[in-house]
DNA sequence: TTGACTCAACATCCTTTGCTACAA
DNA sequence: ATTGTAGCTTTGGATGTTGAGTCA
């Protein structure tokens, strides 16, 4: 299962693509100046006038103090690799010792002139990118949720009967009476609770005795441990492997806490799985250091992981790949290079049982810390790790119940859950996040236990309401930083307020550790409840939000503008310099003025502004824009002949604020109209807008139509010039010419062969595939799919046509230039309305249908379309077809249109036979049926 | 050793209703 | 002559958050 999630983990992490070098190059705003080292050196010149300056006037020697010399070959290292594409250049022991040498040259200089540019860059490799940032809180949740899901399925593999028998088999019955005393003795619920507790503490001793952990479980990584390859963890265990593990008693820690919960479920307690997710901290947003001291070992992991963790250490940069290559690539011993992860002594799996006499969880550890205890209310609970444990981070706590129920219960385990642990977890994050964590939890209980909950979920969330009180104040001054129930004056926001500013907001006092200087000398800073503390807004951003300052409301403050705004208003008036700040108990919800008389109420734009459901006018209504365009619904008002407003829902700004003179764009989502005339709007609306695409279908018929005409008149050309002036013979100086004489003649052999069908005829076929090659030869992909099907089908020779370049499409809009933009959206359309409404009319559908090579046909249309360039047209040389395409417009046909006309041929086939029942009605089309061109012809 | 503070570097929020030239 | 629309410009400032470093 977690190999599957691990693995599931890196491949999420592949396809995100760590762009860690290109992200970092961007953000740096200025490049640092120092060139390779190599370079450096023999750059000497410069160096020394910037020496000998440096050393009179700017020569610190505690600047110098501060630079590792040892460590300047790596920090020269950074900085190349940030500047360079660095990927490619292996750095070898020599040039590192260059680099040395470059620096004992040079090292005044070097120190003095850079000091301050590597110190900025260090700070700036510091910190993640934006994006890196984003990947970290989506691996975040991924983890969150393959956890979720992992800590489900043990759970109920913890409810297996067969395991519970075995495990419940070796139980003394001394054991089994303290756990289950009769029923009909006469004790108080103290009495048999303290037996319980003492029952269970007999077991818990007992089924620890038996315990042997052979193999590493769940722990805690560092975004840049969470690739490395962790030796001692069991592998693939499923149902049957998780039996015999914990019969055995040779397992993890995890799988031996799930069997202890499997064993208290044995004997009929009410047991519950306890969970705490080990998630990589997606608040920490500093760059994946190589880990300090002892630790270091784990960085060189033997070279068959080398492999396994390679996606992964994209998320180092690739700037410590060399740190580590260069620091420890030559010394490190092999048989330090194991990846190796001590275990926290806190658990990640636990149990929780019922103490049905005191009411009460009692939390269990029969593994790691074999503890039982009743988690106080003011104390640190035993199951907390400490906040710099590295391999075990309490952040979410989840307990599965024995009937498919998840609860999270960290509040339980978390001493200071509201100033510290609440901070690192996802639901902190946004109201979105919240959102997603509760849905994410909810679907994990099982149906019957998402909505329902007992009594003693009741007990539950009535105990997490007393921690929440019983937390106390933070005893430092950052956690009291977005508290949620205290706060301190000195770190309120800028528009924060407290109300009523007196003694009846504070809620105690606070001592900070070393009385700080911004207390202004006091020993004790007041402490105000969350709950005082008003955000306030200006009467146009509550305006915004659907409400209004009540009447005679005072603001709670009022904020000058900044001088940059006071410059660009010329207005004098004092009052308008001032922005008024209101808190929302101020403000009251705003009822717009009802529309009487069906006229919709105007603001001075001619507007009405909507920007929450409730400024909708009482008797009004909002037709929405994504139901229906604007313009049909202002035609649609217009034409019945009612009042209405465009409805402004909300502004769009532009990035250069500067240059416009408008910053805001207002965003019509509709109109208002009086909500009597609704009905017959929409009606009217629904109207128009069918016959809108009744127009528009009629349109894509004729636009077909025309495709069609376009082509029959140009073969129709083509074989008049043939049959007056016969065939030409092939010349070597116009190659162009000779494919189309070509194509003509294989033309009038398909005509010849009247009554065999196009697939049929090779030569056909071969014209066409090769015209589709050219056609789509923008392509090479496409390019080479085509000239495969071209071999496919006939497997004639390409060359022979692939030049031949046809001036047929120009001649043809000389005499009815079809409008590129309507071709564009008529084939596809239009085979919809033909196919769906006329074709099955026509007698030979079936045949085609059946029996044509569509694709084959449809190409031929392509070539006409594709070879209507202007350079083509050259290849005409006698009078008389330059005659026949007099009329060509000089309009070079271009790209676009030629593939417009590509995807028009597609439904070529379909086309042409929905035409039929035209053919009187045209010449063209009508030339069409006495044209030889006929396949579905059976002779 | 720890916490409070400063600093640097980003991230994010706040803002809240055009004009002109030119083609069709 | 009228109408519709593309293209202007080339990048904000204040506030909040985070991590590192410093100091008491």
């Amino acid at each position: 299962m977690f190999d599957n999630y691990n693995k599931l983990l890196k491949q999420s992490v592949d396809l995100s693509n760590v762009k860690d070098d290109g992200e970092r190059k961007k953000r740096r705003k200025n490049p640092p100046n120092n060139s390779l080292p190599d370079e450096i050196t023999n750059d000497s010149s410069v160096i020394e006038i910037i020496d000998s300056s440096s050393e009179e006037d700017n020569f610190d020697s505690d600047e110098f103090e501060d630079v590792d010399i040892n460590a300047q070959p790596v920090d020269e290292l950074d900085v190349v690799n940030e500047s360079e594409d660095f990927h490619s250049v292996a750095f070898t022991d020599q040039d590192l010792e260059d680099v040395q040498n470059a620096e004992d040259d040079i090292l005044t200089i070097k120190l003095n002139n850079s000091t301050e540019e590597v110190k900025v860059n260090k700070k700036k490799n510091l910190i993640i990118s934006k994006e890196e940032r984003q990947k970290r809180i989506m691996i975040h949740k991924f983890c969150v949720v393959s956890m979720l899901i992992h800590g489900q399925y043990r759970n109920s593999w913890c409810n297996n009967r067969d395991l519970q028998k075995v495990l419940s088999k070796g139980i003394s019955k001394e054991i089994r009476l303290l756990l289950e005393p009769k029923v009909n003795e006469g004790q108080t619920n103290l009495t048999k609770s303290r037996k319980f507790l003492d029952g269970l503490r007999k077991l818990m001793y007992m089924y620890s005795s038996k315990l042997r952990i052979t193999h590493q479980g769940l722990l805690y990584k560092d975004w840049s441990e969470l690739g490395k390859y962790q030796p001692k963890k069991l592998k693939d265990v499923n149902l049957a492997k998780f039996k015999e593990l914990i019969r055995s008693h040779r397992s993890s820690r995890d799988i031996a806490a799930q069997g202890f919960v499997s064993l208290l479920r044995a004997l009929k307690l009410n047991a519950r799985l306890v969970f705490s997710l080990q998630p990589p901290d997606f608040t920490s947003i500093s760059m994946a250091r190589e880990p300090e001291g002892h630790d270091r070992n784990k960085i060189n992991a033997p070279s068959t992981h080398v492999k396994k963790e390679s996606n992964f250490s994209k998320l180092l940069s690739s700037k410590s790949k060399i740190l580590q290559s260069t620091r420890f690539g030559k010394q490190s011993n092999p048989k330090e290079e194991n990846t190796t992860f001590i275990d926290s002594e806190y658990p990640v799996f636990w149990a929780e049982v019922w103490d049905k006499y005191s009411r009460k969880w009692i939390s269990i550890d029969a593994v790691s810390l074999k503890t039982i205890e009743q988690v106080p209310m003011r104390r640190r609970s035993k199951f907390q790790p400490p906040l710099n444990d590295p391999r075990n981070q309490l952040t979410y706590v989840i307990a599965y119940d024995k009937f498919g129920g998840v609860r999270d219960v960290t509040r339980r385990y978390a001493q200071f859950y509201n100033a510290k642990t609440s901070r690192k977890r996802i639901d902190y994050r946004s109201e979105e996040d919240k959102i997603w964590y509760n849905v994410i939890i909810r679907s994990m209980n099982k149906l019957n236990r998402q909505d329902s909950s007992n009594s003693i979920d009741a007990l539950e969330a009535k105990e997490f309401h007393d921690r929440d009180l019983c937390e106390g104040m933070p005893n430092n001054m950052i956690d009291f930083h977005n508290h949620p129930i205290y706060a301190l004056k000195s770190q309120l926001k800028q528009k924060e307020v407290v109300f009523p500013d007196s003694d009846t907001s504070v809620c105690g006092y606070f001592r900070p550790k070393n009385s700080g200087k911004s207390n202004k000398g006091q020993s004790v800073i007041p402490v105000i409840k969350r709950s005082n503390i008003y955000s306030l807004k200006s009467a146009r951003a509550w305006y915004m939000r659907g409400r209004v300052i009540k009447p005679g409301e005072q603001p709670l403050r009022v904020k000058n503008r900044s001088k940059k705004e006071e410059s660009d208003t010329l207005n004098f008036d004092t009052e308008d310099q001032d922005v008024r700040l209101y808190a929302d108990f101020q403000t009251k919800l705003y009822i717009p003025p009802p529309i009487e008389g069906g006229k919709v109420p105007k603001n001075a734009y001619g507007n009405i502004d909507i920007y929450t459901p409730s400024m909708i006018p009482e008797n009004g209504y909002l037709i929405e824009s994504s139901r229906f365009s604007m313009k049909i619904a202002e035609y649609a008002a217009k034409l019945i002949e009612i009042d209405y407003a465009k409805a402004v829902v909300s502004f769009q700004f532009g990035k250069a604020r500067k240059s416009f003179s408008h910053l805001a764009k207002p965003m019509e989502g509709g109109i208002v109209i009086d909500s009597q005339y609704k009905d017959a709007l929409v009606e009217v609306m629904e109207s128009i807008k069918e016959e809108e695409q009744e127009y528009e279908r009629s349109q894509l018929k004729l636009s077909s139509l025309k495709l069609w005409k376009f082509f029959l008149t140009n073969l129709r050309i083509s074989r008049r010039l043939d049959s007056t002036h016969g065939l030409i013979e092939d010349t070597p100086t116009t190659d162009i010419k000779d494919a189309y004489i070509r194509n003509e003649r294989e033309s009038h052999s398909v005509t010849r062969n009247s009554g065999k069908y196009a697939k049929d005829i090779p030569e056909y076929s071969e014209r066409v595939s090769s015209d589709n090659e050219r056609v789509n030869c923008a392509d090479p992909e496409i390019h080479d799919q085509s000239s495969n099907d071209a071999s496919n089908h006939v497997g004639a020779d390409e060359s022979e046509t692939t030049d031949s370049g046809v001036d047929m499409a120009g001649g043809f809009f000389a005499e009815d230039d079809p409008d590129p933009e309507e071709a564009a959206f008529s084939p596809i359309e239009a085979r919809h309305s033909w196919t769906q409404n006329e074709r099955i009319k026509s007698p030979e559908y079936e045949v085609s249908q059946e029996e044509v090579n569509v694709d084959d046909f449809s190409s031929v249309y392509k070539d006409n379309a594709s070879d209507s360039d202007t350079s083509s047209r050259k290849a005409y040389s006698s009078n008389e077809r330059a005659a026949a395409t007099s009329k060509v417009p000089e309009k070079k046909f271009d790209q676009s249109s030629c593939e417009t006309f590509n995807r028009a041929d597609e439904d070529i086939s379909s086309l042409s036979e929905a035409s039929g029942p035209h053919n009187g009605e045209s010449d063209y089309v009508g030339s069409y049926e006495s044209f030889d061109f006929q396949y579905s012809d059976s002779e």
